[in-house]
DNA sequence: GACCCGGAAGGGAA
DNA sequence: GTTCCCTTCCGGGT
């Protein structure tokens, strides 16, 4: 039996599960993902149709109004499709346009909206070609879905928002902090979901058109409703008051505490697609359209009402060192997620600025490198390396008066800024014993080091920013420092 | 001037 | 109390 026959009839079996049918979507998705429409037998037509309906939770197709293969069906044009199917045929033929271009390698954005030419080319579509990321999906998250945003045409064009956790800003009210000129321009056609941006509009000039990546993979799903859109767009106008905002609902939901994860969820939303959008979706390569708008996004999000793209950028420079976002070289505003954003794990954290930048300071660059790898083992010291503990043992050190250890943020300050060779963080290696007496006890509690560098460490200094001295040979001896 | 870089110090939340 | 993830500031570079 023809995998498509046998898709269909599986997918009669299972429509009883909810779930089940949802696999069955997929295992549909990626089966057609894998030919180019205009190779696809009259099943197979069948089966697109089929997965079109369930995946934008349209009315079912009636299989006979498209009774005919792949080739034909690349030949009709949208009135042809607006005929046979006069409520979703716009939807269907963006669709199978998307698909087409898709799987043509010469995806023309300027089609979207136009009457494109379905022709083929003989080409082996990318393997991660329609491959949404993951990392958001759960199979309970009903509340994506198919946005139709107008067109300067008229036209509507289907975009992707399902199984992607809903990432809703969390925004003030458009008096306060974004302007005008970096808000998305809006015109608000009544009983017609907000229009999408025009590229023109936006302040930097850039050519967000060329995002087109992001529409092209992002296909369509299930309807949403008017108010969901509200919700997932927090730039979308009202539609009785025209050219302004709404203000934006706080979420259990809109918990985007991490930069990677914000930028992350406003490249799933081709709404954002003025601030950030998909350069190259296949590597992971974003451009930052415009940088104040998402500094501001981003400082509406974590209530930061000065963010600024200069700081935004150096939180993002901190990604750099653990390998989660790197600059592309050359290219201004542009980016690239290392390794695909769902596979980012929980513990592989975007900055250790403290103790790495004072590791820096007084490590040599084996350990750094050293460090580096320990760092990158999920926080626990890499089992090649032979280590010497002097856990539990006690340091002494008197702490000069000017180091008013009674109060938290000097010891704080203290601790941060020291440093030993070898070690991951002193701020957890060692904990006070008494906060109040001097000299002041360290205790070392998780200090660990590589045997080779042993004597050399013993003989070592710790230092901090305003203390030198050095780290006794009999680690319970008292210290004095003489800062 | 805009963007980029990384050190340093500190804030705030979990 | 500790740790993480930035935020803020800075000097310097392209």
């Amino acid at each position: 039996m023809p995998i498509a026959e046998r898709l269909i009839s599986l997918s009669i079996g299972f429509r009883a599960a909810r779930q089940v049918d949802m696999l069955f979507n997929e295992a549909v998705f990626h089966f057609i993902q894998a030919k180019h429409p205009q190779q696809w037998t009259k099943d197979e037509v069948a089966v697109w149709l089929r997965w079109c309906g369930e995946e934008y939770s349209i009315e079912a197709v009636p299989a006979d109004k498209f009774d005919m293969n792949g080739k034909a069906l690349c030949l009709l044009k949208r009135s042809d499709f607006m005929e046979r199917v006069p409520k979703n045929g716009d939807l269907l033929y963006n669709a199978l346009n998307k698909l087409v271009q898709k799987n043509s390698g010469a995806y023309d954005s300027s089609t979207t909206s136009g009457t494109p030419s379905l022709s083929y080319q003989n080409v082996t579509p990318s393997p991660s070609a329609f491959q949404i990321p993951q990392q958001f999906s759960s199979p309970d998250q009903t509340n994506g879905g198919l946005v139709l945003l107008p067109r300067s045409n008229a036209q509507t064009t289907a975009v992707y928002t399902t199984k992607v956790k809903p990432y809703v800003p969390i925004l003030p009210h458009p008096a306060n902090h974004i302007t005008k000129q970096e808000i998305l321009p809006v015109t608000t056609v009544p009983g017609i979901l907000s229009p999408a941006p025009s590229p023109s509009d936006t302040g930097s000039g850039s050519d967000v058109d060329s995002c087109t990546e992001y529409d092209d993979r992002l296909a369509c799903r299930n309807p949403m409703q008017p108010s969901q859109l509200n919700y997932m767009n927090p730039l979308r106008p009202t539609m009785a008051t025209g050219s302004e905002l709404v203000p934006f609902l706080r979420s259990k939901e809109s918990d985007c505490r991490l930069l990677w994860e914000f930028i992350y969820q406003l490249l799933q939303n081709p709404y954002y697609k003025e601030y950030v959008c998909w350069e190259k979706l296949d590597d992971f390569v974003f451009r930052i359209n415009n940088p104040t708008g998402l500094a501001q996004l981003w400082g509406h999000q974590k209530n930061r009402t000065n963010m600024t793209y200069e700081k935004l950028s150096r939180a993002l420079r901190y990604y750099y060192r653990m390998n989660i976002i790197k600059k592309v070289s050359g290219k201004r505003l542009t980016y690239k997620f290392m390794q695909p954003p769902a596979n980012i794990q929980k513990g592989q954290r975007g900055a250790k600025p403290h103790s790495r930048s004072h590791l820096l300071t007084t490590c040599k660059d084996e350990e750094v490198d050293d460090y580096d790898s320990e760092m990158r083992s999920d926080d626990t010291i890499s089992s090649e390396l032979s280590q010497t503990s002097i856990e539990g043992k006690p340091i002494k050190i008197e702490i000069p008066d000017s180091h008013d250890l009674s109060r938290r943020d000097s010891r704080d300050k203290l601790t941060r800024s020291m440093s030993y060779p070898g070690m991951r963080h002193l701020s957890s290696a060692c904990h006070s014993t008494d906060m109040s007496d001097q000299p002041f006890d360290f205790t070392m509690t998780t200090l660990k080091r590589k045997e080779k560098s042993v004597d050399d460490s013993v003989s070592s200094a710790i230092t901090c920013s305003q203390l030198s001295f050095p780290l006794p040979m009999d680690l319970n001896s008292p210290v004095s420092t003489n800062s």
